[in-house]
DNA sequence: TGACATTAGTTTGAGACTCGTACTAAACAG
DNA sequence: CTGTTTAGTACGAGTCTCAAACTAATGTCA
């Protein structure tokens, strides 16, 4: 495995410095050696090639204090685009990232009783077709699915809401578009944009937790989605830590989502369920801030919420935990209690603090995070610019 | 970071070739090339070399059905030397493992009252001199310790057994021993053991389960520790999903330490606490035999283990989880409530099997496993042969 | 104003590495 | 004893990084 000739070491470096550039910001030629640990000669070398594609560009010469003034180097990157695409039962949104980390294109459809799948790969097509219209290069497309994800043949395994059951997606729109296509779990991608671009930039490790119809977790280590044995990780909807005596959608008795999920809340809060996860959600903090004990209900749910959290956080020990999807309107009347238990659960809590933070992308983070991860092997060198 | 010069090149190949040797065992050149990809010339050099080294030997010719017969390269690996110490409250261990996976020194002393810590140094210091004495050399040494180590400076932050509390292991027994010392939490070295030696082999996702005094797990990914970010990560014994009732060591409830750790399974059971934890497990498993009363009580330990075992699985997605400790006597009981458990509540449990599985180390997987881990640079490349 | 110090970036030659091809080595088959 | 087949090595070409020397651009200070 792994095989390593002496071309593959031009594009782990000419990754690393791409790498520092999005991380920590422009910098001249010398400054992008210290970083690195390059040579200086390495990394005009490579500068100049990245500088020719069209990937970097010098800004205005700064002058430092003293001695030649440098000029820094900028990702402009308008050459390579990931494209990212979510599906939902009733809309599709498509969003495409360059190397700089720009938004170069952004779309959402609604799906109008038909097969989402369909209107997913039209707008990916048309997405496709407009920026390749402009002489960008599509390094690839990624899709994020709310359900089971087998990464290793891009197959959606199981997706109760949009009812796909092994369906080979990754194939089938690859060869419908012409891109390479991978498959990825919709929280694993919002998850991944808050890590780039969100709550979380700059953290090792962090989990996000969303709430939408149900509960699914996505987990960032290293700038990477960790995705398990067979990309179902996170799937924590139904581990059984809620109330014993509550019955989940699965048939199963006791699932975290059957307490914390938008059912469990709509139905203690009293609230009826119209609209978006985020309009109910919405209608319950209205409800919330009237009655004292819709909030009492609500801090019920935190205390759920936050042993849900404990556990994860005692697994894996993140930086921080991000609330995402209708937990942040709701944010007001969960928080204390789900810092109050992370703090009471939490073995390593004296040790290393933990964040926990609210969700700053919204709507669009699994169509971002789907994006940058189709720019991610970029990054890490597996493709040559 | 990262910096890649060309010679960091020959390094990362060279473990690619020992990674191979060690994993998939003895092959000839030609066959190694085929494994790793790499040119028959360039493996030749590499091989070469490492046979120069004293780490690699051509075994007998073997032939093959046709044509010149080949010599296949068997990992000797006689002088580079990984050692592991483990510490504990009433005795420490101390285990040598070479290239090769060979154990070449293995020993147990009792603490009778004094600090651990003086008896792991005497031990350390007496390994290292009898292993040196034969030419050999050490990579490194690893300390397996029953609490939560900050694996970024190497200290113990806290080992409630130990009575140890922010204690810099690492520098003070580097300074006594003149090894780089590295310093790990018990389960995850038992977990590594497993992964390379043990009931794991060959996966690449596994979760250790160990039940000693405490809960503990260790998480292995592609055959390296999941740490977390501070190292703090499978700290599972006080995830609250436990009997809300009963009360733990801690001072919380509903720790699940309190509903399945042996002190735990031993009031349920109603068997007084003497000895090793694994001789009054087996006590315990003597009084289940002959009392169906106590088999029954532990199968509803089962049950709340399977939970917690569930819990993790959703979380990470493994290939498989062992459990080790206390757990092995018992399980007879315990097994198929857990497995039953398992089914029901992991939700990728359709499409990707979870295997549970039994440890097959016994005591000596912590101190085998930091011996492991003290050799993991050598396979990564980080270190030169 | 001009020599000097200082820092940025490039040129150049050396060294390390892998690769493909051609070549030698060692066995068996008929 | 010749041909076939597979294992392993020698060699030259190509790619890459690096250190050191060198050029470029600016501020400083007499």
């Amino acid at each position: 495995m792994t095989p390593v000739a002496t071309e593959d070491l031009r594009r782990q470096n000419t990754a690393s410095v791409l790498r520092s550039l999005r991380h920590d910001g422009p910098a001249t030629r010398t400054e992008l050696a210290r970083r690195t640990g390059l040579a200086k000669a390495t990394v005009g070398t490579i500068v100049g090639a990245l500088v020719d594609g069209g990937h970097v560009s010098e800004s205005d010469a700064v002058p430092a204090s003293r001695g030649r003034p440098g000029r820094p180097l900028v990702l402009t990157g308008g050459m390579l685009v990931g494209l990212g695409l979510e599906v939902n039962v009733d809309y599709v949104s498509a969003v495409a990232i360059d190397l700089g980390g720009a938004v170069r294109l952004e779309r959402t459809v609604a799906v109008d009783g038909g097969d989402p799948y369909d209107v997913a790969v039209g707008l990916a097509q048309l997405a496709a077709a407009e920026l390749t219209g402009e002489g960008i290069r599509l390094t690839g497309a990624t899709v994020a699915v709310p359900g089971l994800v087998d990464r290793r043949n891009g197959v959606v395994a199981m997706a109760p809401n949009l009812g796909w059951r092994g369906r080979p997606v990754a194939d089938d729109m690859g060869e419908a578009t012409g891109l390479p296509v991978a498959v990825e779990n919709d929280a694993n991608c919002a998850a991944l944009a808050e890590a780039r671009r969100g709550a979380t930039v700059g953290l090792g490790q962090s989990v996000y937790l969303t709430g939408t119809v149900g509960i699914g977790a996505g987990v960032i280590s290293d700038g990477a989605i960790v995705r398990g044995t067979s990309g179902f990780a996170g799937e924590v909807g139904h581990i059984p830590l809620g109330d014993p005596a509550a019955s989940c959608g699965c048939g199963r008795q006791g699932c975290w989502e059957a307490s914390v999920g938008l059912r469990a809340v709509l139905a203690a809060v009293g609230v009826s369920e119209d609209g978006t996860p985020l309009e109910a959600a919405e209608a319950v903090s209205r409800r919330a801030a009237a009655d004292p004990g819709a909030a009492e209900t609500l801090e019920g749910v935190g205390v759920l919420l936050g042993k849900g959290v404990a556990t994860m956080a005692n697994i894996l020990n993140p930086d921080a935990v991000v609330l995402g999807g209708f937990f942040v309107p709701l944010a007001p009347y969960l928080l204390p209690a789900v810092v109050r238990e992370v703090e009471a659960h939490v073995t390593a809590a004296p040790y290393a603090t933990l964040d926990v933070r609210l969700s700053t992308l919204g709507l669009r983070a699994a169509a971002a995070g789907a994006a940058e991860e189709a720019l991610t092997q970029v990054f890490t060198g597996a493709t040559a610019v």
